[in-house]
DNA sequence: AAAATACCGGTAAAAAAATACTGAAAGGTT
DNA sequence: AACCTTTCAGTATTTTTTTACCGGTATTTT
């Protein structure tokens, strides 16, 4: 196909818009238009044109609207979720345990398939499936396991620390949960899922609202 | 002051900011010039001085750059952060817990009160000094506490219901973990925290390194 | 079968954001 | 004291993103 490259904000849509589109498919509906899914997910119709086309190069039909089950297939494709990945998650505090908690990565294609943490007391055990491992043995464990992404849930202190093993044994996705700006070489990937600056912006529309 | 508004990038990227400031504080710094931080937090410095002159009426100085502390101040006080906010979290389970267990969000002006949840096991305790109460408590509770802020960490299913009753009880801004897309009413906001968004750009970008 | 309607794709215009450029000023250097 | 360097603020340009518009088409309706 010939996949165009999407913007940030696009790429943020597409697990809304499947969402949104799953829930309908699981209600029994088989088409959507544009108009339809603009409203409820409050966007103007032609951003949710703009962005199906980009994915999808199968057409609309006029009246009826999209096939919810191949827009799916063509999100799922784009995105990267039909091959599931592996992931390895380092830190198994609070966050982290809450994160393998959430079976709902699988469906977004990632596939968290252990564990690792310096404190004894939670290493060594299992929890929802996922082995939890001593990190002195991530070396160890991750030769030849062909795992590419890493997500990052340890007190921002170890951050760059860990960051740099995590690069050694080839991972090349990071989702960094800290608010460390973390540095690697070319070629990884860090994503930040810096949970202040989505609070920042309710913070500042909160003020606006109230003062 | 002035204080014009600011964009979801620029919001975005105040905590970030704030951030690194902090830390350089910490190590004994009382300056910092633009090009620093853009170099530390690579961004270019002509969006660091644009960024930081919305926020901050102060100029720097030419050779020594700006005043951390005031800096910090100027941030501070644009973001609303002075004035800690209170929250209550709905949903103690693993994420919710999770968040109640970050002390981190302090710093950032947001302050969990206490905690609600349906299941009998999870209620009538304290976790990180924050008791959880029964959800059926919920409006007895909150009355004349003057909470604006509410994190909401529930199953999707039960999300838009939530948010019905607690814009009902006086909460303004609800900032919401689950993947469900709420409506409310003008004067109510809604900061999505949706982590297959995140997910999603990182699974991009991997998918354009890889194959 | 013809007309009306709802939705489509593509393009054009507008708005917003990021980036580049300019001249000035303060601190340090010779 | 004159000069050089660094950093500043402000403006202009480019790029990106969003929004608006328009002609065309398939489905439904009469």
């Amino acid at each position: 196909m010939k996949m165009k490259n999407a913007s940030k904000n696009q790429l943020r849509r597409f697990p809304i818009y499947l969402s949104f589109l799953r829930e309908r498919q699981s209600e029994g509906m088989e088409y959507v238009s544009s108009p339809q899914i603009a409203v409820s997910l409050n966007l103007s119709e032609e951003q949710v044109r703009k962005d199906l086309n980009l994915v999808s190069s199968r057409s609309g039909k006029p009246k009826i609207g999209r096939d919810i089950k191949l827009l799916i297939y063509d999100i799922e494709e784009f995105l990267g979720y039909r091959d599931s990945r592996k992931a390895i998650l380092i830190g198994a505090g609070h966050l982290g345990r809450a994160l393998m908690a959430h079976d709902g990565f699988n469906s977004y294609g990632l596939d968290i398939i252990c564990a690792f943490d310096n404190d004894i007391n939670k290493t060594d055990c299992i929890f929802n499936n996922k082995y939890i491992y001593s990190l002195s043995d991530l070396e160890r464990i991750t030769v030849e396991s062909n795992v590419h992404i890493a997500i990052l849930t340890v007190p921002q202190k170890c951050a760059q620390e860990m960051c740099n093993r995590l690069v050694a044994i080839g991972i090349r996705g990071i989702w960094n949960f800290t608010s460390a700006v973390l540095e690697v070489p070319e070629g990884v990937i860090i994503q930040n899922e810096n949970m202040a600056s989505s609070l920042a912006i309710l913070s500042n529309k909160l003020k606006e609202l109230l003062y």
